[in-house]
DNA sequence: TCAAACATCCAAAGCGCTTTGAACACTGGG
DNA sequence: CCCAGTGTTCAAAGCGCTTTGGATGTTTGA
């Protein structure tokens, strides 16, 4: 059933029928409540199609699924699209996962943003040099970012505080008595390493430790790197008594490398995670228990769907600029330094 | 610019410039190579809404995504839409996602056949007794399946020989000497979880051994439940010397649970777990390496959505069964059973 | 009492595409 | 020279909705 057909139904004009449908004004609530009662009775949906034709809006929300990125290293992917779900079905509005690889994402979100197939996007993981971002600003295309961008000003985001979570990390392994530690972080070009890059950094800095003590590595967080990695600096001559882990995925590969060489986690090793919450990963069913820095990816999925809902709805870019606070949760990961042999 | 206009620049009809580009017979070949270079040259690309009005078909296929089992249970799910839309995105569809809890998963299914919104769905996990199918094809609304259906006459799906590949671990492991294996595996209104099952109790039956010995556990299949089950059955007084695990995630658990309990793998107890390739999770970077029963959920991904795209482009319902073997990769978690002690 | 203001409702014009049914020009066979 | 057949193009009618610009009563204020 077609809204002509309602409209016929109900001896009343299409024109009135959208609108009683639509909420507005100029409907008295007598023909509201009788148009509602009728479509709810026929089971009257407006196409979709036509609705976007008509007005132009998509009532979708776009979301760029960088393909090689994502499946190398998020399942976190999945937390945060549930989170987006959550929000945009109560709000009747569709997710459109546009693939892309990342030789071709500018090109896929500037068909987003031409093609209409969306009102807004949001864009995850962004770089300290990030085209998508200059691409939708030029573009004038409403976007929201899961992230700290580059250039904050004019731009709605929500992020975690990747500095004051590494910050306090570092902190705490450093009052347990570690002097040597690793830290291995995301790739260098998204802005979220770089963060963490300096909470650390700040750290063993305010603790007055020369920063040659703190060994860093950038790369693509998966347990594999992270199990080379951590391997590799285990075995050097001055090996790190503690290391910083970008996610989940690097502790289990930097628990495989200890466990390799014999070394005890905590005894001779302590660990420290950033915890995104995967429900499928939870930190406290490793062996040993992960101390971990914890913020849940879930609930920013929530948030920045709700930010671009708002944009959709009218609110200005950059109104928006949550950032996060991450908690420590000790358990059984860390412990003091061991002596030094 | 729009095609009335792309035509008035070219002094033709909308209709001919329509035609040649989107390569109908009934126009010359001159013309349509000066509206292809014309649409080339000024960007010229259809209104995706305009059209799917027009067609009635929108281009899009829908994945339904269930937030709180996928969440719960798959990264894997990242992996499966990667796949998905690799292929899609060649085909220039838009993937749909449409979230949904199990209590509104039918009347979103229901919603999306209604609303034209897709052409297509991919329908994953299917259960013993779906009511998606049964809507689905009670609607006549075309569909496809991951996984193998309770009644697989007249439905295209693809699956993995999950019968195969329990038969074929479980009697790699009566072979090496155990005789008492827990199988933890998923819930049991899966048709993956009963294929599992029918595997294993045929290498049992067909080994002469008491269907007694094989301990079953059905569950969603998550490190903590795992966790909690192999450390019961560990536990217990006739506990056993080999498990065999439904995903990754489940090995997790089981090693943990292991590791508490100071039982080395594989010395004491062999580990067999299903891979279904999850590249932020290889199997051969746990420790120890993991024997698996290994087939690839984006390769699968890539080919359901191969057989939705053909069915949008009307092939018949049924005319797809595949189902893919899986291969037995041994590695480090099996040895051979331990003395009675 | 009349004009202005308001409250309701409607007809019709889009939105940008596809597709039907027809027109037109050009061929070759009779 | 005419007609059927063929190849090429077009005008116009949708697809199902929103929205503009009235039209039609109904009140209100002076």
């Amino acid at each position: 059933m077609n809204l002509k057909e309602l409209a016929e139904e109900l001896h009343l004009s299409q024109t009135t029928v959208s609108r009683a449908l639509n909420g507005y004004p100029e409907v008295s609530e007598k023909t509201r409540e009788i148009v509602l009662a009728a479509a709810q009775r026929f089971g009257y949906r407006p196409s979709p199609a036509a609705r976007r034709l008509a007005t132009g809006r998509a009532h979708a929300l776009g979301v760029v699924f960088n393909a090689e990125r994502n499946a190398l290293m998020d399942p976190l992917f999945v937390e945060y699209l549930a989170g987006v779900a959550e929000v945009s079905a109560k709000q009747g509005f569709d997710i459109l996962i546009s693939p892309s690889t990342p030789r071709d994402e500018i090109a896929t979100f500037g068909r987003l943003a031409r093609d209409g197939t969306v009102d807004v996007v949001i864009l995850s993981a962004p770089l300290i040099v990030d085209a998508r971002i200059s691409l939708l600003s030029e573009l004038k295309f409403p976007f929201v970012v899961h992230g700290r961008p580059p250039e904050p000003a004019g731009v709605s985001y929500i992020d975690i505080d990747n500095f004051g979570a590494f910050q306090q990390a570092t902190s705490f392994l450093i009052q347990l008595g570690h002097r040597r530690i690793t830290l291995i972080n995301g790739e260098e070009h998204f802005t979220f390493a770089q963060d963490r890059s300096h909470g650390a950094a700040i750290a063993f800095a305010a603790a007055g430790l020369p920063k040659n003590m703190l060994e860093e590595h950038f790369m693509p967080m998966t347990a594999e790197n992270a199990y080379r990695c951590a391997r590799q600096a285990l075995e050097s001559d001055e090996r790190p008594t503690a290391f910083l882990c970008g996610s989940i995925l690097v502790a289990l590969g930097v628990l495989r490398a200890a466990a390799e060489l014999g070394l005890d986690v905590p005894r001779d090793l302590s660990i420290i995670a950033h915890d995104d919450e995967m429900p499928a990963f939870p930190a406290d069913q490793f062996h040993p228990q992960l101390t971990t820095t914890r913020s849940s990816i879930r609930a920013a999925g929530t948030r920045v769907a709700e930010m671009a809902l708002a944009r959709v709805a009218g609110q200005k870019p950059g109104t928006v600029a949550d950032v996060w606070p991450v908690q420590l949760i000790v358990r059984g990961s860390t412990a003091a330094a061991p002596e030094r042999g």
